[in-house]
DNA sequence: CTCCGGAAGTTACCAGCGGTAACCCACCTG
DNA sequence: CAGGTGGGTTACCGCTGGTAACTTCCGGAG
């Protein structure tokens, strides 16, 4: 225990509270999305009531791992669709990396992926959204945001942008995960085949000649 | 209670099975994804246990209804995906009978999407998949069976259908939860900007002469 | 009619979860 | 020395999914 108390610093609490939340990415590497509040306290060497303190309760502390780990995959997604190429291969590269986050650390992205809900919040009135996946929609919003301001879509655009980032995030989750269980291909075969339907493959292809026909 | 016991009929367990599952499509219609299976017993007028005994755990219950809606849904989405139109028309028609089905019971869809894990099941040695949605991936698999077998996509067309498969129920999900949560706009712009989107047209659209250029 | 097997259903419980109240103790300050 | 304040703990609450053990009612066999 060391006894290391009192430090009267007043950066002592986020130097804390960082080493709250490595210990909890270490668990929820570990354990994956059943990480329990118990278990993250046990790992950080403490017991529950200070991780509440700490964070309020268990959405908080899923809302600083998520924001943490957003902010580093939205780096390097930010990077692969800043670099200097053309639009394909910005495409393509983005895509890669975001499989090759997942791919290294899936736990960690179930977790985020999958926040299994806060159980007795909710009833706000007709109360419809914001249930799930806030990292999905940080990234849909992002890549809304990039679409949006660099694309000429004309008018209607900026709602074509944000539609298009959903769903494109959506399509690169869902397939990832996928990929992820089943591992069906290489990493690059997945991508070349997400960026072909992105790029219309599925409008211009023909239909088989033994088949009803699409 | 009626003392309806002992009926000596083999069909009857199934009957019993199916009220049961009304009964629990209506707390979910009621409740959402934190449907308790307490919750779900009161609601058939029973306890507990004789519900353990229909569907094994909440993870079979769970199937069972997802098995329910899926089916019917899927058949939905097939009567879509077989109308006779041009491609472009029945891919629309698709994505706006998704829609229309989550938007006439979110509930029920979000408590399909959104299962909260099992908890105590895994650990099956490196353990990666099938752990959430198990309807994304049978609209998944369904979609990549219909492009396999009707659209020419050369060699490789077998996974490639698959990835798109995959692929374009993730665009669908995460644009329809996003949709559906913030209501951006109508249904019909909705289809018609992720219609567009498949057919290319973040490939052919301009760069912004304001932009950096993408 | 009696007795038995078995299915339906119940009560009462278990372990574990997220979350909290109340207490403890060491330190710094006056 | 008094005392307040922050980090920490124990012990608890209500709830969840899940189960063991008991009761009740029925139809059929002797």
């Amino acid at each position: 225990m060391e006894t290391t108390q009192q430090t009267g610093e007043p950066g002592a609490a986020e130097r804390r509270r960082r080493e709250l939340l490595e210990a909890a990415d270490r668990v929820v590497l570990r354990d994956g999305p059943k990480a329990s509040m118990n278990a993250i306290a046990a790992e950080a060497g403490i017991t529950k009531p200070i991780l509440y303190r700490h964070f309020g309760d268990k959405a908080g502390l899923y809302q600083a791992l998520a924001v943490r780990h957003t902010d580093a995959l939205l780096d390097s997604l930010r990077a692969a669709l800043d670099a200097p190429a053309e639009r394909r291969r910005r495409v393509e590269s983005t895509l890669d990396t975001y499989l090759a986050a997942i791919e290294a650390r899936p736990q960690v992205y179930r977790f985020l992926m999958h926040p299994a809900e806060d159980s007795h919040t909710a009833e706000r009135g007709f109360d419809v959204g914001l249930h799930s996946a806030p990292l999905l929609r940080r990234l849909g919003e992002e890549l809304a945001q990039v679409i949006s301001e660099r694309v000429d879509l004309g008018p209607g655009g900026e709602r074509l942008a944000r539609v298009w980032g959903h769903g494109i995030v959506g399509m690169m989750h869902a397939a990832g995960d996928w990929w992820l269980g089943e591992r069906p291909c290489e990493r690059a075969d997945l991508v070349a085949a997400l960026t072909d339907l992105l790029w219309g493959r599925l409008a211009t292809a023909g239909n088989r000649e033994d088949g009803p026909g699409f």
